[in-house]
DNA sequence: GCTAATTCTCAGCGATCTCTCAGCCTGTGG
DNA sequence: CCACAGGCTGAGAGATCGCTGAGAATTAGC
């Protein structure tokens, strides 16, 4: 279920000239398995991909010396085929990177949630075509519980649910972490944006959001760690 | 999904000399499977279709050397068979091209949807006659739904519907990616013009439209996913 | 050039969703 | 058994999102 291992893991290309923000990214990604390198300029982010040759690369539209899309052109002429997930302040600017998504790159706007991010540049790799030999439904599941990323459609036993978006992003994020303990901070920084500086207690409010709508059904799924967080794992029988 | 494999697939050569527009274009055709190799003048073109043959071409008519109808003729006389879709701006110039493009080319204005663009070039090589085997069905049908590419009928339940242009190429875009999440700003990079710098509203209004013609059979098909965009979809068994 | 069709903007209104908060419940450690 | 921290949940204010009608602007057809 978690990606791949090292060596035959997606290279990642991370551009951004906020090393808070860049730092931020990267871990996430490495965290779910990707193969990630950052880079702080234009000029960097070539010569690193020169030798990198990175299977996707995020990459702010805006940095100091060169553009992004400067950049993402001088890339794909050295023949690196990768697809771009663009970062984009909220304001303007907004056309240009739409012209360039059409081939199947991506954009966001700052400031986004990570879960968000790594669905989108799994799709993207999906896309582009890049992705290893499984190119494998877009479905995560666990015990009877099936979330289906094309269709944003979940069930438990085969039945629908109806979710709000921050729900549906909840029960991903616990869905790629199953069976492993996450924490409410590592809730807070991957469902909701990076700069939500909002009490914790939302999380609380959210799960319980959430166990009223796939916890109805036994047996129940989502679990509490007292003191660490929540876990979602079948009963032990 | 994704169309043809690399070595029976079409091959397109786009000709302009704004790389942009011609990075735009060719990416999407490359995306939707087209084999595609790009020139940024006259001369380059010649040079490049002399050994690419391609079954078609996106030619613009304004170019730094040679104008598109020098290049065409050109291209022809040296016994490659190849349809044009010829790109022009908007102001005047039309008839002239509309004089040479009688042979079953085409062309469009700039700028255009890219939606649009891909359906004018596969009809295109259909009249040309260039097409493969053909796995080919002119008609992509979803539920009772039924959209004819080569008529632009869309017929729901067998009845004729009445829809303007855009209206069409939403629907179309609708129905390629039927049962699928497609994003607002998914469609409005698909179906409006690649300048477009409106709101994504618009998108909105026009799903409107659609449901006043289309869903006012039952069961509706056009599916709201409140912060995500739009599906087509059966509903709930 | 005039008319009709179409595209696009805008604003109001529901409906839904997000987030806060307060009071209650539960597990834990003394 | 008590005290307390951590967790749960219902209620509700406010924000946001999406739908739609009306009409202005643009374009196409005659």
């Amino acid at each position: 279920m978690a990606t791949a291992t090292a060596e035959n893991a997606q290279r990642i290309l991370v551009v951004d000239d906020e090393s808070s923000i860049s730092d931020l990214i990267s871990t996430s990604l490495r965290f779910v398995g990707f193969d990630v390198r950052t880079a702080a300029n234009g000029a960097q982010a070539l010569q690193i991909a020169e030798e990198f040759k990175p299977h996707a690369m995020v990459l702010d539209v805006m940095l100091p010396d060169l553009n992004g899309f400067e950049v993402c052109k001088q890339i794909r002429n050295e023949g690196v085929e990768t697809g771009v997930l663009f970062l984009t302040a909220k304001d303007g600017m907004d056309d240009k990177v739409k012209g360039l998504t059409l081939g199947g790159d991506d954009y966001m706007t700052k400031p986004f949630s990570l879960e968000e991010l790594v669905a989108r540049l799994r799709a993207l790799l999906r896309r582009t075509g890049v992705t290893q030999i499984d190119q494998d439904e877009e479905k995560i599941r666990f015990a009877d519980l099936e979330l289906d990323e094309a269709t944003h459609e979940v069930r438990r036993g085969g039945q629908l649910l109806d979710l709000s978006p921050t729900e549906f992003l909840l029960i991903r994020y616990l869905l790629i972490n199953a069976d492993r303990v996450v924490s409410k901070s590592q809730i807070l920084d991957h469902v909701w944006q990076y700069d939500f500086r909002g009490d914790a207690g939302i999380v609380e409010t959210y799960i319980s959001y959430l166990r009223k709508k796939i916890d109805i059904f036994e047996p129940p799924l989502i679990h509490t760690i007292r003191g660490v967080g929540y876990r979602l794992r079948m009963p032990p029988k």
